[in-house]
RNA sequence: GGUCUCAUCGUCUAACGGUUAGGACACCAGGUUUUCAUCCUGGCAACUCGGGUUCGAUUCCCGAUGAGAUCACCA
């Protein structure tokens, strides 16, 4: 805490390659990301490729191109090096023996000679006597010497409670029972991450270790690891869970918890799940709910983060996501929406789909809802008379007054001019000609020029569509009624 | 079971002993857009419970309850 002041503040992200990293993890990578942009430090991402039994091909990519998507940038890492490398974990091996050695030179770390079978014998014993199991319990008197072949054990210190500080929550503290000695280096020669992180953490000098507060429970352990090693820790830092949206438990794939991409996919706008990531769990204390991201670096601090989870409520994302679509400037969106128009604009000019989005801005939810509001503008739409049956105020009208009103549009709007503004008078025009309400007369000529849930101001539509088009469209309408 | 953590509207949250407990999402109603969406206005709705401390507790302490996490040669 007061050397943070003078030491350069370095925060990591330090994901496993064994699958994609869905929204639950994010915020661990969002959180110290925005601590060191906003501290002029250093933000630095580590594979932690330890496990080679979960590893998982292509993984990394995926995980790294989801940070460069959210805008989550590296300063050493994965493609980029640095000059703490390698920053990934089965490069350093070498790193871990040396520490390692040293453990075992200070007799604070023996081979462990039994089999998993036989661990889990123990663990079995302890169980039926209704205790916790603590390796520590069935230290081996002699261990072998260690050759690489066998786990390599920490020997825990004499057991006693540790108290420590974490800027999330606060005071925390535990017991003897949460210590043990636990495996160093795996017998396959890999280091555990228990292990592995401390090390890596020292040597590249992180100054936060921040992470889910599911690490609480083995802080402890590190305590005495950093002990040992005679190592001062750095801040460690807890976040709290995000929950599955049932709010029963911390959100996970098995919960359906889903990969960024697939919601970049949906149309979702990386400022606004940035924004909406960080407003779980973190506010500024005012009562502002839309954030940059260049203001989320500068106001995020860690002492106003919640204590309690939060679940995962996709309607507010939604909300968020519309209101930075609506905040986008029309080039911007242009590039944004490219690889989301329906296939029938494929023709269509750009000219011709910016004026079109100029028109459905406003109406978007996600960059998805696209084609739902424009496809009517590129290809003739499907006529669904239930879009008129399940209409309040239309369903009343028969069938005759329906064919009578769209005749009237029909002539009206054939010998109009076609530009918005003498669209408008025509349509007011036909409005006291036919003594119709606007509810039920312009109803009726969007669902027969657009059958969409949505479209723009109607004058608006009719002008973008074009005369010959709307004309067409009306006819298709009168000969479905005419049936 | 042991250890640890958390607890304000349905949801995300503000409040750092004294407020009609505020905002946002969602929902409902009205209005604008002569339709739908957007937008505006209004409404509904919360301090888990029980003890303390205090002149006074949502706020501090203790307990209960509830919820979550964790007890791997996974991270």
């Amino acid at each position: 805490m007061t050397d943070s002041n003078q030491t350069p503040i370095r925060t990591r992200f330090a994901p496993s390659p064994t699958g994609y990293i869905h929204v639950g993890n994010v915020r661990a990578a969002l959180f110290p990301w925005l601590f060191a942009r906003g501290n002029n430090g250093k933000f630095i991402v580590r594979i932690e490729d330890t496990d080679q039994a979960r590893y998982v091909e292509g993984a990394q990519d995926l995980i790294l191109d989801t940070l460069k998507w959210l805008g989550i940038n590296w300063d050493e890492g994965p493609q980029i090096g640095g000059e703490y490398g390698p920053y990934i974990q089965s490069q350093r091996v070498d790193h871990y023996k040396q520490w390692a050695q040293k453990l075992i030179d200070k007799g604070l770390a023996y081979a462990d000679p039994y089999t998993p079978e036989q661990v889990d014998a123990f663990r079995a014993e302890s169980k039926a006597a209704k205790q916790p199991f603590l390796f520590r319990n069935f230290r081996p008197e002699n261990p072998p010497v260690w050759d690489g072949s066998m786990p390599l054990r920490f020997k825990v210190g004499e057991p006693k409670r540790y108290t420590w500080h974490d800027p999330v929550m606060g005071e925390l503290s535990a017991g003897p029972e949460a210590l043990d000695d636990f495996i160093l280096i795996k017998s396959d020669g890999m280091p555990t991450y228990n292990f592995a992180h401390i090390v890596d953490d020292q040597d590249m000098e992180i100054t936060h270790v921040v992470r889910g507060l599911e690490y609480i429970p083995s802080i402890p352990k590190y305590l005495s690891l950093y002990e040992a090693l005679e190592i001062t820790p750095p801040v460690l830092v807890c976040l709290p869970h995000i929950m599955a949206p049932d709010g029963k438990k911390k959100l996970g794939k098995r919960d359906g918890a889903k990969s960024v991409t697939e919601y970049k996919n949906e149309g979702i706008l990386p400022e606004a799940m940035l924004n909406f990531l960080a407003s779980m769990g973190w506010n500024d204390g005012t009562e502002q709910e839309l954030f940059t991201v260049q203001e989320l670096i500068d106001k995020f601090s860690f002492d106003r983060v919640q204590k309690s989870g939060a679940r995962f409520d996709e309607t507010r994302l939604l909300w968020m996501n519309g209101q930075w679509i609506r905040r986008l400037d029309l080039d911007d969106l242009m590039a944004r929406v490219d690889s989301f128009w329906p296939e029938s604009a494929e023709q269509a000019s750009d000219d011709e789909k910016r004026q079109i989005l100029t028109l459905v801005q406003d109406r978007l939810k996600t960059l998805a809802d696209l084609p739902m509001l424009t496809d009517y503008f590129f290809s003739e739409p499907n006529v669904d008379l239930s879009m008129i049956s399940g209409n309040k105020q239309l369903s009343k009208l028969d069938r005759a007054e329906i064919v009578n009103l769209l005749t009237a549009a029909k002539t009206a709007l054939s010998c109009s001019a076609f530009d918005p503004s003498s669209l408008q008078a025509t349509l007011n025009q036909l409005l006291e000609s036919t003594g119709q309400k606007p509810g039920i007369l312009f109803s009726l000529i969007r669902l027969a020029v657009s059958w969409a849930p949505f479209s723009p101001a109607l004058n608006d539509t009719l002008s973008t569509l074009g005369q010959e088009v709307v004309a067409r469209r009306l006819q298709v309408a009168l000969d479905a009624f005419a049936e």
